[in-house]
DNA sequence: AGTACTTGTTGATCTAGGTCAAGAGTATTG
DNA sequence: CAATACTCTTGACCTAGATCAACAAGTACT
């Protein structure tokens, strides 16, 4: 079985000449190029801010070990947690063409993660082209969640969840870590938060599955037993 | 007053050379080689597709006249909109990475458009590299819409509607038309099926802004009578 | 201009999930 | 290692909005 995010540590060889961070797909000549200009970043504490929306860009980050989200604030400057940044997952893109960071991202746990500095960002464009179509692919995925997002909105909170849990396990797995067991990164409050409903109610709705036999779960440990039946909660028909 | 939108043809000088369209402050030579690959292209009815999800991409398009909405589905086969596209805005992008189109793009009423063809697409960047931050650029914004959607799904029927009128009056206003009285692009099954309720409960929210004095509303004519009202019922505070 | 179809309105119920409240675990701190 | 504060669970109740149903007003078709 695949180890756990929780202990894991993303190296920068991994995260570089792997497919597991930004450049997937990128020549030697061009990684190495990438390699320069990676630069390694401190520890920090939950609550801790990478970045806040507002800022001026730095640059992109990804993450290197523990969890992030990334959040936006409304008009009414209430928080709204948009994504869960897993180990080896990258963010920063809404900056790039404003300057300025429109969402903030923050440690979930004890974290670090890596940063490629806007300064040698234009620089990098031109050296190596094909991180120009890295980007654009990048932004492609990142839309598709957010439509995904939408789409999953307008469902009941039994959906929402499944649909939640089994997207976290998938990323989990592409990144190669367990995904048929792990442990929560939210509080239900922030679960909540993220697929709109109330706290209240995403504990109701885990103890349901739990009562289903679908999943155990205990405070944030997560076992999935039946992916299937999981699954096909997502998959009703309507109107 | 503005003229209104329903009546409007974008001609290809303001769309090319004007800041209505894809090149917003691209350079004259620059424009010149965008204008020499744009292809006009003929009338559509309603429910014709400009182009279907999953169809090779062949290109980005932009509306000439008349509106269309654009359309997923989910694994079920059920359509959800995503966007409305007026006059002057484009579509298309998400087919750009995976060379595949993800969305469906379907007229809602007579209605017309320009494609920048893709065999031109690599070359047009390299020609005009403005053309690239554009695109960077257009990513951006749709995220950036995207995020305001998933936010906006949380609230209350009234407020999403609300958001809805605004956000349609602030584009149209944007595109130079007439943004305090307007036709409803959508029928009230599209429209809750957009914002996630029901046609019924659309249709009650709008009887009820109308009697509270914020707008007009005779079937799709809508006149905005209070901007101010409507905006501030998007602004209630949460927990 | 009459028939049929689509779109929109309005009213009467019903229910998913929100709200409120109490208590049980678990973690943090001096 | 108590004391305090989060976090999670569970129950009782209550509303926003869904569902069901009838009809009215456009629109399209012959």
């Amino acid at each position: 079985m695949s180890q756990s995010f929780k202990d894991f540590q993303v190296s920068c060889n991994n995260c570089n000449l792997d497919t597991i961070c930004l450049p997937r797909g990128l020549s030697g000549e061009e990684t190495e190029s990438l390699n320069s200009v990676v630069k390694n970043n401190s520890t920090l504490q939950r609550g801790e801010y990478i970045y806040r929306q507002g800022d001026s860009f730095k640059g992109i980050i990804a993450i290197k070990s523990g969890t992030a989200k990334q959040i936006t604030s409304d008009s009414d400057g209430h928080e709204h947690i948009l994504d869960v940044l897993l180990p080896g997952e990258i963010a920063g893109f809404d900056g790039l063409n404003k300057k300025k960071y429109n969402c903030s991202v923050v440690a979930l746990e004890q974290m670090s993660y890596c940063e490629l500095p806007s300064e040698n960002f234009d620089i990098l464009c031109q050296e190596a082209p094909t991180i120009a179509r890295e980007f654009f692919k990048h932004y492609s995925e990142c839309i598709g969640g957010l439509q995904d997002q939408i789409i999953s909105s307008k469902r009941p909170a039994d959906e929402k969840l499944a649909l939640f849990l089994i997207n976290l396990s998938e990323r989990l797995n592409r990144l190669g870590f367990s995904s048929m067991s792990f442990t929560l990164p939210l509080t239900r409050q922030e679960m909540g938060n993220h697929l709109g409903m109330t706290l209240e109610t995403v504990s109701r709705m885990l103890q349901h599955f739990q009562n289903e036999g679908l999943i155990k779960v205990q405070r944030k440990y997560i076992e999935i037993k039946d992916i299937d039946s999981l699954k096909s909660l997502c998959h009703h028909d309507v109107d």
